[in-house]
DNA sequence: GCATGAAAAATACCC
DNA sequence: ACGGGTATTTTTCATGCG
């Protein structure tokens, strides 16, 4: 019978000593299905010495020393472009293909050992061109074994899947929960600390709160793992569950000495790829993984996430801190505020899920890694499975991984900007520039022709100022790739100019497109990234030359054609808004370097101090657009980069420089007789590694290392809140955790002299306006002796 | 011993 | 654990002074 089915989950399956692949899926009446196919041969290749015979190869391969080698055939395979010979050897038992690879890698005649390192499961995903998130069709007949699998029904696969047409997402069982673990004191730890309350949310709308009598948690643990099984999720959403909940509820269950199942074949909760927590059949998805993808939430925490996403009423909710928790949960009163909290919290990570979920599953479906895998891979990691899909199909192997020394090479070009207001500023972008390069010079691994090699028939194209050489034929894996993603998201956007933006369609087609952009954008990164199974250096050295060569041509022509060029970042140029000579600069552009260049905004005004990379720009709508100064980074007080913000908007918007000067001098007033709130004056920095091997003292490290006395914990990647208090001394030893002091400890002085007047003067110090004449008090301008240099006494 | 300025370390941004 | 280019702050180091 043939079966349709959407992906959601695969694991492998060892049935005595042979692999078999389950796949978890819905089928198209909604059934929660388990199909198991038995009859995928795991395999890896030899590839062989030029000239090797392929006899002398298998001569050396026996059952005796290699007994789980079932099959073997020669085939013709490309490695990094060449052609090449290779033996693929299909092995019953995929655990031991590493240390058959490595055993055989010395055998005579061969060269190398590839693709003994592709997870069996990949493996299968791959070679059928199935992926997750997707619909597909097999035949497949009802499995008569007994199997543990909590699934409506159990299959056993008369063929493997292929693709079958798109068709709409089932509608997944979703469910949520966030934890509130107690201590007294500190970081709550799971070998003593127990679990208080667990908010579970369902998007059917169930929802249930379970309550620790007594701080014992061995009831609620047991109570939520039914509430799941009974529930029976297709998805388990959460916030920080990779890195925390699961293993704090793991170690809480261990500790009470019961089971805790929460998957579909009663297993525990285990940590796999990637830091990825898996739960056999179901898809767990932590919603932290994807805050990298929202730059502009500076601080990610679920709060701030939520409040970005409108995931979650934010004049709603009653934040509470982690070092508060004990405050509410001791006190009989205040309690019911902290699990209206915990409450919110799942209420917040399903407002997440809603906004994200669509996002998730195509980047999924996109790159074929699992929907609980694609979250916690980096970016590198998925982009690299996409191309190791795509290099499958044109029989390219794929590489292994190797430890490689970092060196650097040159990147993009940044011209100077023109310092000072200008009026009516177009800013024109090229359209993918670096993935346009590579595709128009075909610039790949795969077409690279080294220095010392022939040339080859058909011709290659030499990169400018490093030499690089990449044969013009036949296209590369990145050309065939990029040429594919490029071509794809057009489709999908004239698709989506054609559907409703409220339809649930539309917006799954949107995501799509921005997985799309996602993986285009990152495949330059991915060719400089020493860790890349395919990185060649000159691959990524060419790409950002012929960029530098495109963007000085650019401004070149541009201003041949007596276009004022004001500023250029890598792939844009800031031009005076001329629309006639700037259509005719991409007209020239698109015939002379066969990449497409048009205005992507235009500025009303716009201010450049003299450095690069940071300016402020007034749209015709009246936003203002803040771009690398201290408004934009998460670095800086509140305090300071409101202020900024306020001078920018006075200064771009009335184009008064005196009342601009004004408002500091009132502002500076009011930070130094304290009407400005505490939380203005924290300053967040994050930790990049831990705090003890930090060489030089730093304020936001020794604020971490106060947090690590009261036992609060800090992880690399975590972000320090600490304000300056009063005191003598280095600024380190003045940097307090946000928590452990108040409002009159903040030093205003240091604030004033180092976040608000500095943030100021910047921007005012286009104007003329030296930072001393922002600490006067008096309103103003008014007079002459305002103008003159101030008096000492 | 100490002021001074350059160098190094650290962070977060832009594209 | 995707790239390089850049601004900025604070600490640390080197140097010269007397």
């Amino acid at each position: 019978m043939k079966k349709t089915f959407w992906l959601l989950d695969i694991n492998n399956e060892l049935h005595g000593d042979k692999s078999e692949v389950w796949m978890w899926g819905i089928d198209s009446e909604g059934k929660r299905v388990l199909i198991i196919d038995r009859s995928f041969q795991d395999y890896f290749y030899l590839v062989l010495k030029e000239g090797a015979s392929s006899e002398t190869v298998t001569k050396q391969i026996t059952k005796t020393t290699f007994p789980m080698i079932v099959k073997s055939e020669l085939v013709n395979k490309k490695y990094f472009g060449k052609t090449v010979k290779a033996i693929k050897l299909y092995c019953q038992n995929p655990d031991v293909m590493p240390k058959y690879s490595k055993a055989m890698r010395k055998l005579d005649g061969v060269n190398e050992c590839l693709e003994d390192d592709l997870r069996y499961s990949m493996r299968y995903l791959i070679d059928n061109d199935i992926v997750p998130c997707g619909w597909h069709e097999a035949d497949v007949q009802e499995s008569m074994e007994k199997v543990k699998a909590r699934t409506d029904v159990i299959y056993e696969a008369q063929t493997a899947p292929k693709r079958a047409k798109d068709a709409k997402q089932p509608r997944l069982r979703i469910l949520g929960f966030s934890l509130v673990c107690y201590s007294d004191k500190g970081t709550a730890k799971p070998d003593k600390n127990p679990i208080v309350v667990i908010s579970t949310a369902t998007n059917t709308g169930e929802k249930k709160q379970l309550v620790a009598e007594n701080e014992n948690d061995k009831d609620i643990i047991a109570s939520f793992a039914e509430f799941v099984r009974k529930f029976d999720p297709d998805l388990i959403v959460g916030f920080g569950t990779n890195s925390h909940d699961w293993s704090y509820l793991i170690a809480r269950a261990k500790k009470h000495g019961i089971s805790f199942f929460v998957d579909r074949t009663d297993t525990a909760p285990h940590t796999s790829v990637y830091g990825h927590v898996s739960l056999t059949g179901r898809a767990n998805v932590d919603w932290y993984d994807y805050a990298d993808e929202l730059s502009e939430v500076k601080l990610k925490t679920l709060e701030n996430i939520a409040d970005y996403l409108e995931a979650f009423k934010r004049e709603k909710r009653k934040f509470i801190d982690e070092a508060e928790i004990p405050l509410y949960w001791q006190d009989k009163q205040k309690r019911p505020g902290l699990l209206k909290f915990s409450e919110d919290n799942t209420a917040s990570i399903m407002g997440i899920s809603d906004a994200m979920l669509d996002f998730a599953v195509q980047l999924s479906a996109l790159v074929g890694l699992p929907l609980d895998h694609v979250g916690t891979a980096a970016v590198g990691f998925r982009t690299e499975w996409y191309l190791t899909r795509e290099a499958h199909k044109i029989d390219e192997l794929v590489p292994k991984r190797q430890e490689r020394p970092y060196i650097p090479y040159t990147g993009g070009m940044v011209t100077a900007p023109e310092p000072g207001m200008h009026e009516n500023v177009a800013v024109l972008d090229f359209k993918s520039m670096y993935p346009n390069i590579m595709i128009t010079y075909n610039i790949s691994p795969d077409t690279y022709v080294p220095a010392e090699d022939p040339e080859p028939r058909g011709g290659v194209y030499v990169a400018p100022e490093v030499k690089h050489k990449f044969r013009k034929e036949p296209p590369g894996l990145y050309k065939t790739v990029l040429t594919h993603l490029i071509a794809a998201r057009d489709e999908i956007r004239v698709e989506l100019g054609k559907l409703s933006p409220k339809s649930p369609e539309y917006r799954a087609l949107d995501a799509r497109q921005k997985a799309v952009k996602v993986i285009t954008n990152a495949a330059y990164g991915y060719t400089g990234w020493v860790g890349a199974r395919w990185y060649v250096k000159p691959v990524a050295e060419a790409a950002a030359a012929w960029g530098r060569e495109t963007i000085q041509q650019t401004i070149k022509q541009a201003q041949r054609l007596g276009l004022e060029v004001i500023y250029s970042d890598t792939d844009s140029v800031f031009v005076a808004n001329e629309p006639a000579k700037i259509g005719k600069l991409s007209q020239e552009i698109g015939k002379t370097l066969g990449l497409e260049i048009k205005p992507d905004k235009v500025y009303t005004r716009i201010l450049f101090t003299e450095a690069k990379k940071r300016y402020c720009g007034l749209l015709p709508n009246g936003d203002l657009d803040i771009v690398g100064l201290e408004v934009v980074r998460g670095d800086w007080a509140a305090v300071a980069k409101n202020l900024q913000e306020r001078v920018l908007e006075i200064l771009l918007k009335e184009k008064s420089p005196p009342k601009a000067t004004d408002y500091v001098r009132k502002y500076i007033a009011d930070v130094k007789s304290g009407k400005v709130p505490y939380g203005e004056f924290i300053i967040w920095k994050t930790l990049t590694k831990a705090p003890e091997e930090y060489s030089v003292k730093a304020p936001h490290v020794e604020a971490a290392k106060l947090l690590k006395k009261e036992g609060l914990d800090l992880t690399l990647g975590d972000k320090v809140g600490y304000v300056i208090v009063k005191g003598e001394g280095k600024l380190y030893t003045k940097a307090k955790p946000y928590m452990f002091a108040t409002e009159k400890d903040v030093d205003t002085e240091y604030y004033v002299a180092n976040q608000v007047v500095p943030a100021a003067a910047r921007i005012l110090a286009m104007f003329n306006v030296r930072e001393e004449e922002l600490y006067g008090t008096r309103m103003g301008k008014t007079s002459l002796s305002d103008f003159l240099p101030e008096e000492h006494e």
